[in-house]
DNA sequence: TAATATAATAACAACGTTGTTATTTTAAAG
DNA sequence: CTTTAAAATAACAACGTTGTTATTATATTA
């Protein structure tokens, strides 16, 4: 059995609630006693019982994360930077592999304060709703949760921005057409869109169906973009992943990056520096979105606010070695 | 507020007790006023308070995994499988990415009934426990947790067997041969035991280091062993992700498999079958490796035993399409 | 030295359950 | 109709905390 805060009181001759308000380090208890207290807890290792907090203090100080596609291993960096933000708020942070509706089902039980959603949220009719505030990463739950969100085009736009400021007319854009894929769609929107804007030539060619979000088969499309006659100047890859596999596929070819040939890719994540070539990207650096993420579920959890925001990130463009100017004008 | 069992008892005329038996289903309360109580019960959307249930019952049916490592992906479909294996058993699984340490420190307070670690171990020097029991997979916590494990000497000894009775004589070994990994250590001393106990052929070229588990290493490392004199007729690859490099670097090389070349895969998982060649492989069933854990885990809470235990699984070679005889003796 | 204010501690209710014990209602028997 | 047994329900303590209120000990003032 477990030590309390009875068998602490008995052990040092004071009464329970002096021994919960010396541990609570209220002013209300002599330092002297408040001192002896402390020492006698230490020795006998005393442990506070969550759920009797909990019970009586309606707070768990415990946020719930609901990723139930594990196999999306983009997330996982996010996944820590949530849980160290989290940690910062001196919270802890529990994740559910389950659907969304079975996870908050969980989370009720388990009293959490505050749940972050990472699901598409596609899969799922019924309405459904929580006790506590809800932040959802990702589109599909605007009816129920407050939203951070991604402006995927404007992250095309500033990408292809800065390769045409670099000289570079000819681009080809590389990523999943799949059109239940609303952010892909975003994606192709914005640089179609830029495009258009910067007076660019755009054909068949220039966009580029790796029909998959694996790095294979960003790797499968270059290969066939580079059997092809015309080879563009500078290349935009719609992902991490698929714009590993278009690194691969041009240094196989033995072409120099940024030499030869320009890559700008998508997701500002810490692994584009360690990719063979060191990948200027655009996207919302995780921090940030963890960041943002966290301090929204808190202002809501502070304000106890029902009201549902959402909140769309503008990515920035992160250089590193991937472009080049183009020389010939 | 959250409705409670006294709110049921008010509305439906009788007293908070008869409300707590009629929703355990127990025999001491009429089946018509039970009938009454769920309804009313389901009409208000009660939800039991799981603090207060666990505060009284010492229970919270509820088993922690730590899973510090995010990044090695190859655990994701374990994770799913031990979540559905825990499902079946009427609990509910919580994950912690943090440290072993704290994560025992976040499951003491949340007091779940036990716990699961993934974590190598190697990284923390201070021994700790933990007042539930844990099992652990992967070496690293022998002192101080059950274990289970894998024989990955016999999954080499099994490649080595079915491969030779096939007809192969030259087989080549591509896995990592960093020291510090133990798993790919005790396959490579397994495959080279498996190679002398049939008398087979082993040389230099045999054993081709990929410097890395990652997919990219087994495709460099084969197209490294392409480029050599000799061809061998079959190859092992240590990993999941290596293997899936092997396949790749040979199909580009025009050789099809497995008329030209043969392949054996370490892992025993599903996504062996939905590579571009399903691959023939050794290793235990992720199925069978949470059903162990878990059924190990649940012994230990049902007894109430500290007693630590190891395990070794036995691995198993599932037949897919990579692996053909070789005709020329 | 008694009256009063203040600091320190103790006592106790509450949180929402479960399990045990006490009471009431109903049915069966004489 | 009582008396007795059984079934159904109600009452209540307990789980380990926290916060509020009541009590005691100590210091301050007249």
């Amino acid at each position: 059995m477990a030590i309390t805060i009875k068998d602490i009181a008995r052990a040092a001759g004071v009464s329970y609630s002096t021994v919960s308000k010396a541990l609570n380090d209220s002013p209300l208890v002599q330092p002297k006693t408040k001192e002896k207290i402390h020492q006698v807890a230490r020795k006998m290792g005393y442990e506070p019982n969550f759920a009797a907090q909990q019970l009586v203090s309606k707070q768990s100080k415990t946020i719930g994360l609901i990723w139930p596609t594990l196999e999306r291993t983009a997330y996982s960096t996010l996944v820590t930077q949530l849980n160290n933000e989290i940690k910062k708020q001196g919270f802890s942070m529990i994740l559910s592999v389950n659907p969304a509706d079975s996870s908050l089902e969980l989370f009720k039980r388990c009293h959490v304060d505050g749940a972050i959603i990472f699901d598409e949220g596609n899969s799922v009719p019924s309405p459904i709703t929580a006790p506590f505030p809800v932040v959802s990463y990702g589109a599909g739950w605007q009816d129920h949760f407050s939203l951070i969100d991604v402006n995927y085009q404007a992250a095309m736009f500033k990408a292809v921005d800065y390769l045409q400021q670099l000289g570079h007319h000819s681009i080809t854009f590389i990523g999943d057409f799949s059109p239940l894929d609303s952010h892909q769609k975003e994606k192709y929107i914005g640089f179609q869109q830029a495009m258009n804007h910067f007076n660019l030539p755009v054909h068949q060619q220039s966009f580029i169906n790796s029909a998959g979000l694996e790095w294979y088969d960003g790797y499968q499309a270059t290969k066939r973009m580079l059997q092809g006659s015309s080879r563009p100047s500078a290349v935009v890859g719609a992902s991490y992943d698929i714009s590993a596999g278009v690194v691969r596929a041009i240094r196989e070819t033995n072409l120099i990056i940024p030499k030869d040939i320009s890559i700008v890719g998508y997701d500002n994540i810490p692994q584009m520096s360690t990719l063979e070539v060191p990948l200027t990207s655009v996207g919302v650096p995780v921090e940030l979105i963890a960041e943002q993420i966290v301090s929204l579920l808190f202002k809501q959890l502070e304000t106890d606010s029902a009201e549902q925001v959402t909140k769309k990130l503008e990515p920035v463009l992160t250089e590193r070695n991937s472009c080049a100017r183009v020389n010939n004008p």
